[in-house]
DNA sequence: TCTGGGGTCCTAGGACCC
DNA sequence: TCTGGGGTCCTAGGACCC
């Protein structure tokens, strides 16, 4: 056991945690919304999200939408509007920026914060800043913590004040709640912003570490899922302490990588720093869609996977990436996965290359009468499509002629929606949409694109043909 | 947790090379 | 042809995260 280590200085880390943040961005953005029992989650007929009034009505994230109108008939039920989340998501990022440049995006409702620089550089520059959004009565009513020595850099209280300044400037300009965890690492930061939900701010001077890890089963830890999680109990190792207070040698022998590194972070000592570059580029990407009810229609579900090819290869385009490789799947009603692995005559980010090879295996894939109840694409091994070298065979001459295609059809995308102009083959993808009773998103905007007379069904016609 | 959609990293083992 | 030792690359699959 390591704790208060002397060696290591401790960092103060923290991790923000934005309340039922789906549900909450729905009531930030209409504030009618407050106080009702809200849940978004629509279009999956599973509860994504919900507010703390739906949690006090017995609803749970998971339970289905017909469970939940019977025990909560007022409840304001919603489609997930990721624009929207992304929008809050993005502020968020920006009003920590304010306090240290250290910020790590974790995802849409997380990040992580190094607040050690800021600490050491003084609070004074911070107090003056009148920019800062907190409250400066606060500052003077904020509590002195207990600590060790080794605790130093949370002793003076002045790492917990931020922390609550950051929380409280985050709560008045979003109109959520944020709970927040301050410690040493990364992991343990986590297990502070979890303590105390919703608006709570939990800090862990790692002198007081073995208390909150003895109250925490060793699955609750980030990182250590349901396998480990039962690898661990049968080695007696029940919570969070107990896999803390192993031996190292122990740790070593009985585990990889991964989980050496979060006993080392239980511990108090860094292995995983933040990674505050933000993302540059991607390794894969994939697209998948659920239709429901499921179906047995070989051209409805080709045209499924169609349109995922497209979508995938939309983004691929706008991070510039090409991919040598594909998995597409298709997914029975029984959650089987039927797939395969293609590789590519060349990286390519046209939804036809990856298709032509597609059509080939699909025929052998498709069982007639198997109902499937989804399409799946990953494009794997991702590379700058900038560095994509011509080969010798012609095949990406070939390309190059629908790239310049591409680059007009991104153009229009642009300048008329992101599903203006689309392929031939997801016609019937585009016309039905994946959610046959729901029709709440771009499956409408299409098909009202087709009764309408404006120029945007100009744009949509003359691509129906085989190759656009 | 009866199951949506999108990612990452790690390891073991085989193929191949010197 | 055999034997020994060591390296690299790739792939499949597992585990975990939000």
């Amino acid at each position: 056991m390591m704790w208060g280590h002397p060696m290591s200085f401790p960092r103060a880390i923290l991790h923000i945690d934005g309340d039922s943040f789906f549900a909450s961005c729905e009531v930030a953005k209409n504030p009618q919304l407050r106080g009702k029992p809200v849940i978004t989650g629509k279009e999956r007929g599973i509860v994504s999200a919900c507010t703390y009034e739906a949690k006090a009505r017995g609803v749970k994230r998971g339970m289905r939408l017909f469970e939940v109108r019977k025990i909560c008939p007022d409840a304001v039920i919603l489609p997930s509007d990721y624009e929207t989340y992304s929008l809050f998501s993005e502020r968020m990022y920006k009003i920590v920026r304010r306090y240290t440049p250290d910020v790590e995006e974790y995802s849409i409702d997380e990040c992580f914060a190094d607040l050690t620089p800021t600490l050491k550089n003084g609070m004074a520059s911070h107090q003056q800043n009148s920019d800062c959004g907190c409250n400066r009565n606060f500052l003077r009513q904020a509590k002195k913590m207990t600590a060790t020595q080794e605790d130093a850099i949370f002793s003076t209280g002045q790492a917990g004040m931020l922390a609550q300044c950051i929380q409280q400037t985050l709560e008045c300009e979003l109109g959520m709640t944020f709970s927040i965890g301050l410690s040493a690492t990364k992991t343990l930061a986590k297990v502070g912003s979890k303590w105390n939900k919703p608006h709570g701010l939990t800090m862990i001077p790692l002198s007081e570490a073995p208390r909150f890890l003895a109250a925490l089963s060793v699955g609750e830890i980030w990182g250590i899922g349901p396998n480990t999680s039962a690898y661990l109990n049968k080695y007696g190792i029940k919570t969070a302490f107990d896999f803390a207070n192993k031996s190292e040698e122990w740790v070593r022998g009985q585990l990889s990588k991964p989980y050496i590194e979060v006993w080392y972070e239980l511990n108090g000592v860094i292995k995983n720093e933040l990674d505050t570059k933000g993302r540059r580029t991607y390794q894969s990407i994939s697209k998948t869609k659920t239709f429901t009810p499921p179906s047995s229609d070989a051209a409805f579900i080709y045209a499924q996977l169609s349109k995922n090819v497209e979508n995938a290869c939309i983004k691929a385009r706008r991070w510039k990436l090409a991919t040598p490789e594909i998995f597409f799947f298709l997914k029975t009603q029984e959650f089987k996965y039927h797939g395969c692995e293609i590789k590519l005559p060349h990286p390519t980010a046209t939804p036809q290359d990856m298709l032509r090879e597609i059509a080939t295996y699909y025929p052998k894939m498709f069982q007639k009468g198997v109902p499937y109840r989804a399409t799946g694409i990953t494009l794997l091994k991702l590379t700058d499509s900038a560095a994509a070298q011509l080969d010798l065979f012609g095949s990406v001459q070939k390309s190059e002629g629908l790239k310049l295609v591409f680059d007009s059809v991104d153009a229009i995308s642009a300048k008329y929606g992101k599903h203006a102009v689309f392929l031939g083959s997801s016609f019937e993808a585009m016309r039905f949409g994946s959610h046959l009773g729901e029709r709440g998103d771009e499956a409408a905007r299409v098909s009202n694109l087709f009764k309408g007379e404006t120029s945007r069904r100009r744009l949509a016609i003359p691509f129906l043909g085989e190759v656009y």
